[in-house]
DNA sequence: CTTGCTCCTACAGTGGCTAGAGGATGTACG
DNA sequence: CGTACATCCTCTAGCCACTGTAGGAGCAAG
């Protein structure tokens, strides 16, 4: 008769799993449930929607800082969107360099593999291009100011 | 008169910073080299060559594991190139893919920012999207397999 | 009552590095 | 020869956003 949603209900719903919910509370983005008597966490509709505003802003690339940012906007309707607004452009910004970088270095990828003669290694274009950077048509991707948290000092990794 | 390079000097050369020229050496990916009187670690050509590839193929986006790979078949020549062959193609493969989620991506911003009144969060399109996905026109991003190791759970983080 | 599911905490691990402490060594200049 | 400074060494911890595991407790159905 409890109202209450249970963890894994909140995380079928919203399609955030369950460690992943437990480690936003850790961390202050989701606030702590009120817990049953057997001491497990329950839910309402209002965690819900935020687990689920938390996972569309995560699947559209915002990291955790901004969408901290973005739920304190929330919660606050009377004020200037502005803020809002300037983390989506800027965050577009990003957006737009990271496809521009991923099409030069998938010409760069299909000229390797066209130009593998599919023989021995001695002759293949895909090796040669990795050993001799001076064979890469591309060499924007050397260049390319590189401000996120993930793989620090190298220009391209887990695109 | 020793004509073994310096840490620092292959760095400078290859581009690759010397803490990381010395995590290469500690997971086993480049070989360690021997030492001078005081200790300091002595390179030549062939650990420059391979720092080059490393440092390309890591721009490319290849993992570490694939390099591994890659820099195994390098060392054999007189081997078939298909697994170079293959391992650069599935990499094509999934670039393809990171570009068509980020143009749906970026179609999505695009419209959270020109559906900005500019006026209070109340009336806000860009909170009002990440709050509902139902308004949301790209699903695409919710389904995509996600085989990568750098955020597990999260589709489409850090792009 | 037992089976099996969900839940709890706490801690370790992921990838690919980076940063810092605390010390040794090498070199250029006076 | 001394000294200042750059470069090197090892070791450990930290980054992000989680994920996985161990070891146990709670709860509903058969």
């Amino acid at each position: 008769m409890s109202h209450g949603i249970a963890i894994g209900k909140v995380s079928e719903a919203t399609g955030v799993k369950v460690p992943t919910i437990r480690y936003y509370e850790q961390i202050g983005l989701l606030p702590a449930p009120p817990r049953t008597e057997g001491n497990r966490r329950t839910y309402d509709l209002k965690d819900n929607e935020r687990l689920t505003f938390i996972r569309h802003s995560r699947e559209l690339g915002f990291d955790i800082d901004k969408i901290r940012t973005l739920l304190l906007l929330q919660d606050r309707p009377d004020q200037s969107c502005q803020d809002a607004d300037t983390i989506a452009k800027s965050h577009l910004v990003e957006v737009k360099e990271k496809i521009a970088s991923l099409t030069a270095l998938q010409h760069e990828l299909e000229r390797m593999v066209v130009g593998c003669s599919h023989g021995r290694v001695e002759t293949c274009r895909v090796i040669e291009i990795l050993a001799d950077h001076g064979k890469c048509k591309h060499h924007q991707h050397q260049h390319q100011h590189q401000h996120q948290h993930c793989p620090p000092s190298l220009p391209m990794a887990q695109i």
